[in-house]
DNA sequence: CACTTGAAGTGTTACGTATAACGCCCTCCG
DNA sequence: CGGAGGGCGTTATACGTAACACTTCAAGTG
């Protein structure tokens, strides 16, 4: 009640409670183990409840030179996967006291060119998407600690990197439609430069070509609905005999690849098994249910702020890499015999 | 080169270019009208560069007195439309030089109960939204400017609210299937506490009442797929004739809707039709693609943060709901006759 | 009794920035 | 020739916190 309407500040309550400013600072700070009597702590603690003290998160940042605060660098956000790598990262990061601010890459947010001016909030480390490459260059300019997601592990030396097990998903992909008979296969890819997605297709080569008397063809699309439908239709319409299997990059090209066939007649599975990556809530929305392989995106933003943290305390980050699950549903089975 | 390790201060750049500190402020401040030749300035700028000087935003943050952050409370992130609002809030906040800090509320992100405690950064302001109403009480609490989006405009009186044009949306889709001959309707409504759902109840009852002999039930389900699925499946096996039309919530809801007709051996539109709500990229992904409402998520942000910065300013939120736009697409048609 | 030890605090400083208040020099005008 | 004023900067200070170094006092120790 003293100043009036500026926010009390830890001096009015070592006023209040009778004792000097680091008292106050000791006692909040939980750094009083026997420098401050439990009645002087309790005065205190009593006090800062009375005026809704609430300490100046500026003061403390600018004093302790850190901020408990990260940046997250992802592509547009509207995406579930990244949706989910971002909960992921908070959570883990609230339970350690941090907190998570986003730069979703340029697209989605604007004219600003310079990550760290969209984060007006002074930063202790960063997670980064090898997506939203466009950023990174101004990144690697401070040298903030760094974790890279979904990076080439030897490429970018020394620093931190987290990976879904993209090769095993690839085997489980490949496994089961080898599996049910398919020969013939069309690989409708991202049309995004990702480490992920470089994985995939020379994954998918290998496992394909260890079996006599098969084929792959590549497709390339944006992730989009739209963009897949038309993807998939001009390659669909190539002379020859078509593929009885589709893999896709994304749940979204899956969605797109269901509306090509539908419009060339063909039914899923029994003309052709498609398969998706991602498992998003699209893949049970779409009939029939898509066989997809699922990348647990919020495990993946856990994970990634753990390494953070990790590299922050000077530990090593964890290793390994993160595994991925495939789903069998409805879209995949055994080919026409022909 | 001086000092190491630690990053430039101001004070470096001072040195390096001979001046004082003050001058560099002012310098790099824009503040130097006619206070500082333009060849010092020149001098300064230069030596800035050449260092990699950044300002160290905690100081910067405790000297003003305020930090240019806001926080954006949110249910669970991982829902296409609020990644679509923070997105739009983002980039409006970008071009006024703030940045945005997300809250997800608790079930997303942890054992967090204080918000301002999973945001380390000091605040501004705050938008929320009425979904997440379980933070809302801790907000309160200190009186930072607060924007509420999807909030009863007459409820919280004093604080400035943005909403979309529900009733609008609603008297859309009501006209649109009575026009197309339907008379008897189900709700299927979104199980959640929320104004845009209440709105949408009372005027669906409003809109259908108008005219003779129609007639209106009611399902309520979590929003999900299988919510939805359950729901529905139950509410179409009441007794009597069953509805002609199905008014969905959310375009989730709707999926969940299609599957259980598919169970029912209904087809959409021939036998029902279905409407959503969101026009999310699943809309589209469906068969039949779904006739809809389109919520501009982004433009819902955008504007959100529009009103709060109008606010920090002093100035009066612009007013007016947002309109939002029925998207006919192949889910609806005329009721079968019978 | 002289000395050490430990508890319980306090005084002071520094973090890096923005800005109000103050100087100095030169020119211009009365 | 004196003083007013503009151009060009500088000095000093405050923001709120955390932490180090120091003081005080009472109890223990040989």
């Amino acid at each position: 009640m003293a100043r009036g309407s500026t926010r009390p500040t830890s001096r009015d309550v070592a006023q209040a409670a009778g004792v000097s400013q680091a008292a106050v600072s000791l006692v909040l700070g939980d750094k009083w183990r026997g420098r401050v009597s439990e009645t002087t702590a309790e005065r205190v603690r009593e006090a800062a409840r009375e005026l809704g003290y609430r300490p100046n998160l500026a003061a403390r940042n600018l004093r302790l030179g850190r901020t408990r605060t990260v940046l997250l660098v992802v592509p547009a956000l509207t995406t579930e996967f990244f949706a989910g790598v971002y909960t992921g990262a908070a959570r883990v990061a609230a339970e350690h006291g941090f907190g998570v601010v986003l730069y979703p890459s340029p697209e989605g947010v604007g004219p600003a060119r310079d990550p760290f001016a969209s984060a007006q909030a002074a930063l202790d480390g960063v997670i980064a998407s090898s997506m939203a490459a466009d950023a990174l260059s101004a990144i690697r300019g401070d040298q903030l600690p760094l974790v890279m997601l979904d990076s080439d592990p030897s490429g970018s030396l020394g620093v931190a990197t987290v990976n879904l097990d993209i090769t095993d998903g690839v085997r489980q992909v490949a496994e089961h439609l080898l599996g049910l008979g398919h020969r013939r296969f069309l690989h409708l890819a991202a049309d995004v430069p990702s480490w992920t997605f470089e994985v995939r297709a020379r994954e998918l080569a290998v496992r394909v070509g260890e079996v006599p008397g098969t084929s792959l063809r590549t497709a390339h699309a944006p992730i989009s609905i739209e963009g897949a439908l038309a993807a998939a239709e001009a390659a669909l319409a190539a002379p020859g005999p078509g593929p009885t299997a589709l893999v896709c990059d994304d749940d979204k090209l899956a969605a797109g690849a269901y509306k090509a066939l539908r419009r060339l007649g063909l039914r899923v599975p029994d003309d052709v098994s498609v398969t998706g990556l991602d498992d998003l809530a699209l893949a049970t929305a779409i009939d029939p249910e898509l066989t997809t392989v699922r990348l647990d995106a919020e495990l993946f933003g856990e994970r990634g702020m753990q390494a953070l943290l990790a590299v922050l305390e000077g530990r090593t980050p964890e290793a390994g890499d993160i595994p991925v699950e495939l789903i069998v549903r409805g879209s995949t089975g055994p080919p026409r015999a022909s």
